[in-house]
DNA sequence: CGGTATCCCATGCGATACTG
DNA sequence: CAGTATCGCATGGGATACCG
């Protein structure tokens, strides 16, 4: 049977609220939030920065995911490729000023969840995982 | 995946960054920046809000996504969920001070994408495309 | 009304192998 | 060095049905 095929044809742009799911920006957030987007457009506010050492900046990513967002967000216009015909060659990536806006909004979430990080794990250890029963220290008195 | 580092007090538990793939950030970083979770933190913002609100101002959710990132950022301390003993019962969430910290935080990233969706998309489209299609998604010929 | 449980598929992502 | 291609699995997430 055929699966649910949204049209794809998308009359006017008129959507511009993130809120709307026809939105545009919802794809540009989904990769700029993603897994790794966040990550590695943070990275790149400290300046330009070739393959393996923005590899070996982020932890635990792979070549393909690197490469997979460093494309998308160059063309996003986000990112600036430049290669130097040497041998071998070299690649560097850089924030374009549009980048650096995205990448400075990034860098605040970043801190804020490096600085809070333990505390919020600590509050979640503390609450009890699954109870349809109220807490006793959440008072009801509302 | 159990690369190694069975060694659970590290030498440096000091070096706790984000871009340390062994960092806890790294959890909350996922979750936040989940899909759903920048809108519905953002939505928040607003202030408190019922279940039903909520579902029907992120458009594209769905119930099963709204409450479980509901019970996650509940458990975080993000939110705060109140119920009240009325028949049929009515539950509102609103953001922590913690919450809306982070919300903050996400807010200005969200009114980035929203402001600059369209230059991005246009400059993507500008772009000279690869000859890899970016398609949406294909049915597997099954 | 406000969920939770189940099924199932689409996608993200990692591991590996190969290329210029 | 800086990728790309392929495979395969884990997980996110949608649709549906049912419960307090």
């Amino acid at each position: 049977m055929a699966v649910g095929v949204p049209d794809k044809a998308r009359a006017e742009v008129g959507r511009r609220d993130v809120f709307d799911k026809d939105c545009p920006a919802r794809t540009i957030l989904d990769k700029v939030t993603s897994r790794w987007g966040v990550l590695i457009l943070a990275a790149l506010r400290d300046g330009p920065m070739r393959f393996h050492v923005l590899r070996d900046r982020i932890g635990g990513i792979s070549e393909k995911m690197l490469s997979q967002n460093l494309r998308t967000f160059t063309e996003y216009g986000l990112l600036e490729r430049t290669v130097e015909p040497t041998i071998p060659p070299r690649v560097s990536y850089e924030l374009t000023p549009r980048g650096h806006e995205i990448a400075d909004r990034l860098q605040g979430l970043l801190e804020w969840v490096q600085a809070n990080a333990e505390e919020v794990v600590r509050f979640q250890q503390g609450t009890r995982p699954l109870d349809h029963d109220d807490g006793p220290r959440l008072p009801t008195t509302k």
